[in-house]
RNA sequence: GGCGACGUACCCAAGUGGCUAAGGGGGAGGUCUGCAAAACCUUUAUUCAGCGGUUCGAAUCCGCUCGUCGCCUCCA
């Protein structure tokens, strides 16, 4: 609410009580509905992670003017819409590795609450009903525009919208939608119609959260005027403070423009998972802070491939070493690896509690691969330097776990590449032609092992000669 | 027009008062290798859009200028 960041503390101890907006359902998802999953459902994550009993609150806008739209375009009902796109929404949620909320409630399911919510709101004076609409006084909230830092008379004087003449100010926002002939209505104390958007969310979070709570999320452009009236209507309402925290995540931007419906500019989740892997695209949407703007791009994109590509590159490589390092203790340059891994936990909380900072711990990710690629290129051996491999590799899991990335085998990596890709060439084809290889290889006939090294080359796959045989990648980047 | 945010190397990006300005990609050179690949090492910003100011000290705070973007209408 101040616009900084202010230190954490949640209202009741050891818990936290989190609403995020989620989806009008009337279309599939683009990269933008995925920007703000994938960074609430880390910020679960990490809160969870650090001790907290979360409840995370996810709506679902099942009833609006563009369902409604979209009902009658495939001439079909508006439930039929949104349940279609609901299912869309989630399968796309979990191939990025988002998880449910824990109350997921629709808008159509709560329209007895939210008609309570604008009866108290009537009663209170801070709303009028005209000709069967329902409208909130803005005038009469004498904070609004306390999140979005606009002052009332600002808006009205570069109001774009067209004047309403029955609203008493052209701020003034809906509560309560007449229904026309043969849209979907219900009944109310104002006859039949719909609920505006604003008051589902603060009708449903207060049933399920409480009349004040500890974190509200969103995409930055739901600021105003969705939170700010959900901020008039909820203070009107009960009295209290709505929401300690408010999140807000930046967008994606495509040619530095915000990604939109109405520019067209977007790319929908299930476009880019038929190109990328979805640990690409988590990855990608980490890879800068949630608050900043980040640029969607093919080298965006390729450049993440890239770097989870050295992260399972490095799995592989102690993976390795744990199965065939001697016993014979053999000491190697640790100091560094050792200074590292005593430190990092806490500077991945560090870089967590300072406004979830992701990027900051994928470079942290990255410093320690370093440390420990180094550590094995100098070959050691016995148990100390196993136990360090290990807690190395046990710390990368353990983050790994809460940013919910690097959490496959390398070769589950690789598998989900090669479809990804579109690489035609069975696993056990693929082997045979390395069998092939090391036989030439064995035969000193490097001409012979070099063209099916080249061979599969062109097929986007990579081959890596070790000492014990011949490991296979797919070309990433 | 009102309000707000941002501008860090060739690209992406962290850093918001003080140790050598993280990390990834790319480039150059090297070690290793049958050759590769991977990995590692060295190197690639005496400088943070520009100009002033505050301070012992600023990329970081303040002011102005330039540039980009967002919100003010549905929007993640």
């Amino acid at each position: 609410m101040s616009g900084e960041k202010e230190d954490f503390v949640s209202l009741v101890p050891g818990k936290v009580n989190m609403y995020v907006c989620g989806i009008t359902a009337y279309d599939v998802c683009h990269l933008g509905h995925a920007r703000s999953a994938v960074v609430f459902d880390i910020i679960k994550r990490y809160l969870r992670y650090r001790g907290y009993e979360v409840t995370h609150t996810r709506n679902i806008t099942d009833i609006d003017d563009k369902i409604i739209a979209r009902a009658a375009k495939e001439n079909i009902s508006t439930e039929a819409v949104a349940k279609k796109y609901t299912a869309e929404y989630y399968r796309d949620m979990e191939l990025l590795g988002v998880g449910r909320a824990d109350i997921e409630p629709n808008a159509t399911d709560h329209i007895k609450e939210m008609v309570h919510t604008i009866e108290v709101l009537i009663d209170k004076g801070y709303a009028y009903p005209v000709d069967g609409d329902v409208y909130f006084e803005v005038g009469k909230f004498c904070d609004y525009g306390k999140l979005s830092k606009k002052n009332p008379l600002d808006l009205l004087s570069g109001a774009r919208v067209d004047v309403d003449e029955r609203k008493k100010s052209p701020l003034d926002f809906a509560l309560w939608k007449s229904s026309k002939p043969g849209e979907p209505s219900w009944e109310s104390p104002w006859g039949k119609g719909r609920p505006g958007w604003h008051i589902e969310c603060t009708a449903m979070s207060s049933k399920y959260l409480g009349e004040s709570f500890d974190i509200h999320g969103g995409g930055a452009d739901l600021i105003f005027p969705h939170h700010e009236n959900e901020i008039a209507q909820s203070e009107a309402y009960s009295g209290k403070r709505f929401v300690k925290y408010w999140v807000h995540n930046g967008f994606i931007t495509v040619d530095k423009e915000k990604m939109s419906k109405s520019l067209g500019n977007f790319f929908t989740i299930k476009d880019i998972l038929d190109k990328y892997e979805p640990e690409v695209v988590r990855y990608f949407l980490l890879s800068a802070h949630y608050r900043s703007p980040i640029e969607f791009s093919d080298v965006q994109l390729n450049e993440a491939e890239l770097s989870i590509d050295r992260y399972y590159t490095t799995v592989m490589r102690t993976n390795d070493y744990l199965e065939t390092a001697g016993d014979k203790e053999k000491a190697a340059p640790s100091t560094e690896l050792e200074g590292l891994l005593a430190s990092f936990k806490d500077k991945f909380h560090n870089a967590m509690n300072d406004d979830f900072n992701t990027a900051l711990v994928l470079g942290f990710i990255f410093e320690l691969i370093r440390e420990v690629n180094k550590f094995l290129d100098a070959k050691p051996s016995g148990q100390k330097a196993k136990m360090l491999v290990i807690q190395a590799r046990d710390l990368l899991a353990e983050v790994g776990g809460v940013l919910n990335i690097f959490n496959k085998t390398p070769k589950e990596w690789y598998s989900s590449l090669m479809k990804v890709k579109k690489i035609d060439l069975s696993e056990s084809d693929l082997q045979e032609r390395i069998n092939a290889r090391q036989a030439a290889r064995e035969n000193k006939d490097w001409a012979a092992a070099d063209n099916i090294r080249n061979e599969l080359l062109a097929k986007g796959i990579i081959l890596e000669d070790k000492k014990d045989g011949t490991a296979w990648k797919i070309k990433v980047g």
